[in-house]
DNA sequence: CCCCCCCC
């Protein structure tokens, strides 16, 4: 059996063209060093001419890594990567899809002489192994990593009570990444929303590690997983509806709440829930009490199923950001079965709205943003209305908009959260609310990824180490602390002369109190009036300091033109 | 059949 490698796509791809579906074969893999939280693989591939080292395999890829697939000499289809430059200029290609095509011992060794590909351009020298690791610099494991990723999960606390808390569900954090990316990603196409496919082969030599099906929901066995579509077997989420009893669907589990206890006027029970995503869309799927027994232990995040006989009803969007008319409630003949091929599946969708754009959606709405994570406040507790105490902290996100919004992070998610190196916050879920103009909560069904492995990421990351750090940004979120400390961000009037900060639309509240202005700045009457305004006057004071220092952040307090 | 999501 033989199959042919993609010459040359080494050297392609290490000049930048973004290149999709190569072949290259798997010289080594091993995980680099990070802190706690999901490991880094990192992948020597061949194209049979030249070799890599400086491969990484996004994070939701590692199960093939665990499940013993991608091992030494084996022949990989890179369906999907992003090329990323370090500070120091090397380069690392983020695999972001794979499909394994032949295994290491049906390859039986490694395929040519490829020699090590020098990032100048050259190969390096022939009396260096092929096969080393070490061919690159190597002294900073992080340095080659987009950033540690780490998912959180806001669910319920274990069934025990009524004392909710946030939990902390997927503590996959890594070590801080201080990592500069400085190249735009040429091979992200920002248009989709679908994200990060994880498609893997099905693979012949790898024995089930789930028990075999119970029961079989389709004529043709989906086992066998021969085919790269679901074919007639399975429905697409997309496609399933409450006037069709007879349907499967093979998805991915992207979120699951804890179980939770209700008492009503209707009664009482126990429930979980997830939500199931796949190529064609997502839903969420619900289960009761003697469904909890069921099920609970059985969905995993992340893992593939096989899901038949439940009940669909019309979804009440109101709860859910899911693309879905309808919800799946599981009752006593549902059947959910692990399923080892995950081929088509991506691993998470999101909608991203811009920042800027929050200004003009309806308070309430549930919404997905991904930002760069530039500022945030301490942790700080509160007592909630029911008198239970609870811990908070604001981040401030900005996108490539040049807007900031403030994402209201609680519980032990606020307390694990870290901010140094400025991570890409992506949050699928969040709550828009209108405190301070516009702000966000994540709420018990929201994902908060940090860094993820998401093309977005990696572009916003790339931004803002090349030019959003530099910008004078402005935030939708007015918080009333602002001023009164460190976080805020102050201006000597050279800047504001400098960066034209109060022309045009804004108006610059703060020099009033300013009490000598130099030349060429003038201030308006219409200013006057406006400090009238009790709520406008007390802002004005607080954002000047006695040295005739003003705060970037009014700049947003008033919108009449000078 | 839940749908709680907190505080400024």
């Amino acid at each position: 059996m033989s199959v042919n490698l993609t010459q040359g796509a080494v050297e392609a791809l290490l000049n930048g063209s973004p290149l999709n579906n190569i072949v290259l074969q798997l010289l080594n893999i091993r995980q680099v060093v990070t802190g706690p939280g999901p490991p880094r693989f990192r992948l020597l591939m061949s194209d049979g001419q030249h070799s890599w080292n400086s491969f990484l395999l996004a994070t939701q890829l590692n199960h093939l890594k665990e499940e013993n697939r991608l091992v030494p000499n084996c022949v990989c289809m890179v369906k999907k990567s992003i090329i990323n430059k370090l500070s120091d200029g090397r380069l690392v290609v983020i695999v972001m899809d794979v499909e394994i095509l032949q295994s290491a011992e049906e390859t039986g060794g490694k395929i040519g002489n490829p020699t090590p590909y020098n990032a100048v351009g050259k190969t390096s020298s022939p009396q260096k192994s092929a096969s080393s690791t070490s061919d690159l610099p190597d002294s900073s494991p992080s340095a080659a990593e987009p950033g540690p990723s780490y998912m959180y999960n806001s669910t319920l606390s274990p069934p025990r009570g009524r004392g909710r808390e946030f939990v902390e569900k997927s503590p996959m954090k890594a070590s801080p990444m201080k990592t500069s990316w400085t190249s735009p990603m040429k091979t992200s196409p920002m248009k989709t929303s679908w994200t990060s496919p994880m498609k893997t082969s099905p693979m012949k030599t790898s024995p089930m590690k789930t028990s075999p099906m119970k029961t079989s929901p389709m004529t043709t066995s989906p086992m066998k997983g021969t085919s790269t579509s679901p074919g007639s077997s399975t429905m697409l989420i997309a496609n399933i509806n409450p006037y069709q009893s007879k349907w499967t669907i093979r998805a991915r589990v992207t979120n699951k709440s804890n179980v939770r206890t209700w008492s009503n006027s209707r009664g009482e029970g126990k429930l979980f829930s997830f939500d199931v995503l796949d190529e064609s869309g997502e839903i969420k799927i619900t289960a009761f009490n003697n469904e909890v027994d069921k099920f609970f232990t059985l969905v995993e995040h992340g893992k593939v199923y096989y899901i038949t006989k439940a009940t669909l009803k019309v979804a009440n969007k109101q709860y859910s950001t899911l693309k879905s008319n309808y919800e799946i409630t599981l009752h006593a003949h549902s059947s959910i079965v692990p399923c080892d091929d995950s081929q088509g599946l991506p691993a998470v969708h999101c909608d991203f709205v811009p920042i800027a754009e929050l200004e003009n959606i309806d308070v309430d709405t549930l919404i997905d943003v991904i930002g760069i994570c530039k500022s945030a406040d301490d942790v700080s507790r509160i007592t909630t209305k029911t008198s239970r105490e609870v811990s908070k902290r604001a981040l401030n996100l900005i996108d490539t908009t040049g807007k900031v919004v403030a994402l209201t992070l609680w519980g032990e998610e606020a307390e694990k959260f870290d901010v140094s190196g400025k991570p890409v916050v992506a949050v699928k879920g969040a709550r828009l609310s209108d405190f301070g103009g516009r702000s966000l909560s994540a709420l018990f069904s929201s994902t908060v990824m940090v860094n993820p492995d998401l093309p977005q990421a990696f572009s916003l990351r790339a931004w803002y180490d090349q030019e959003g750090y530099a910008l004078d940004s402005e935030s939708l979120t007015q918080t009333r602390s602002m001023g009164s400390g460190q976080k805020t961000n102050w201006k000597t009037l050279s800047d504001v002369k400098n960066e034209h900060l109060g022309h045009g639309e804004k108006v610059l509240l703060s020099v009033l109190k300013v009490n000598t202005l130099p030349q060429g700045f003038g201030v308006h009457s219409g200013i006057q009036r406006e400090t009238k305004n009790k709520h406008r006057r007390r802002r004005a004071e607080r954002m000047t300091n006695a040295e005739g220092f003003i705060q970037s952040g009014l700049v947003a307090l008033c919108s009449r033109s000078c």
